[in-house]
DNA sequence: AAGTGGTCTAGACCACAAA
DNA sequence: TTGTGGTCTAGACCACTTG
């Protein structure tokens, strides 16, 4: 055993024992006086060890039930949600921006399901595109509920919607979803591929406390993946 | 202020601070010992909820710097990663399973090089097809090392590799990632859609400490959309 | 050099779910 | 009822990083 047992060893060592199979799916480990006795530390620290792990999926914990191996963990992966100016500047290229569209419309059925909004009032309708290195990297299709933060005096001709939202509508909560679709012939010609395409899609829907702000959909330029985390 | 000054009471009253504009983007916060003050509780209270919100990616925190609310918060979303059996069997459907080919031989380049084998030694690959409600739901092409884990003994007929690897090799490292992909003849065949259907899928490379054990793709049926939570 | 978060302790009480 | 994890405390020392 190691001298300092700080909770990382700790978990570094519960994770050796289950990849080992000393500690075998579906079974109990010590609880947690038996493994701070082990480790010679404050049941505390093991608790911060195993709390991590299972955070991660890889243990589960139940009072009075102790803490077992998961027969089939669910394991949880992560990944960044960033301003679309920053995904592409951390790619070393160069971030462009391109206002296509900005006008009141009555939403289609999906974004208007999204937004959970019961009569068919108009909404902003913003269309723009991002480039990265001079070339498409993202549409961005985005209805905005007018009515609320004063979104219908901001101007997204220089500053994109999806950076000004991030900034000025940062916490708040929503869905996000992934889904591949078909580039229809506007897709297509702004994002420079054929019709048909397979692209990668990002649906947003954020909302405030009370009401519905945005639904957004990101069109990702062809050949675009997605890395996640373990 | 609420009696009793739980972590998660102070979480959620940190995020209404922050959401309020009171604590305003970049902006210092108050650091632990004058909240654990205000609040009347210890400093570790109020260190395991701004943790957790830093964690979360609403607070940045550093050393001697001090917590300060990102003007750009980098959001995480996390999705889980379950056996494709159970994910079926969540949306209350019935799972289907079927083998459709298990041979060995030389790994395509995409393969070879997610699973960074210097050579052209043959690999075991499977394909096999993952059915909701006796409809297909998901064709998983999958390529093995077959030299660990007496990878080259296993049947795949009855069980899928899928949820075999996820038994047997749980708690590996990994990389994972998501694309769209347009159906070739042999998927749209199998998936029982169009040629050339915009299908989502996902792809991952699975190590052991010492060596690569598998690659697979995961291409889902049409209309596939995948959740994750914020 | 000094301030701030990161962590550990030893003890305590509580909440939940088995038995 | 009882065992287990969940949380809180008051204090302490440490590690990092900024000024």
């Amino acid at each position: 055993m190691k001298r300092p047992a700080t909770w990382k060893t700790i978990r570094v060592e519960a994770l050796r024992r289950v990849h080992t199979g000393l500690w075998a799916p579906g079974a109990r480990i010590p609880d947690e006086a038996e493994l701070a006795a082990e480790f010679g530390c404050a049941r505390a620290t093991v608790n911060r060890a195993l709390r991590s792990l299972a955070e991660d999926g890889l243990l589960l914990r139940r009072r009075k039930g102790g803490t077992r191996v998961p027969t089939t963990p669910v394991r949880k992966a992560t990944f960044d949600i960033s301003i679309i100016r920053q995904e592409v500047e951390s790619r070393s290229q160069q971030y462009g921006y391109q206002l296509i569209d900005d006008r009141l419309e009555k939403p289609p059925g999906d974004a208007q399901a999204a937004l959970d909004l019961p009569d068919d009032a108009p909404l902003r309708h913003v269309m723009a595109l991002h480039l990265a290195d001079d070339r498409p990297f993202c549409l961005e299709d985005r209805w905005l509920n007018p009515g609320l933060m004063k979104l219908d005096q901001v101007r997204f001709d220089k500053l994109s919607a999806n950076e000004w939202l991030v900034r000025n509508l940062a916490y708040s909560v929503g869905t996000i979803s992934f889904h591949a679709l078909s580039a229809d012939p506007d897709t297509a010609r702004l994002l420079d591929c054929a019709e048909g395409t397979a692209l990668f899609a990002i649906e947003r829907t954020t909302r405030n406390a009370a009401a519905p702000i945005t639904f957004v959909r990101l069109t990702y330029a062809s050949g675009y993946r997605m890395q996640a985390t373990l």
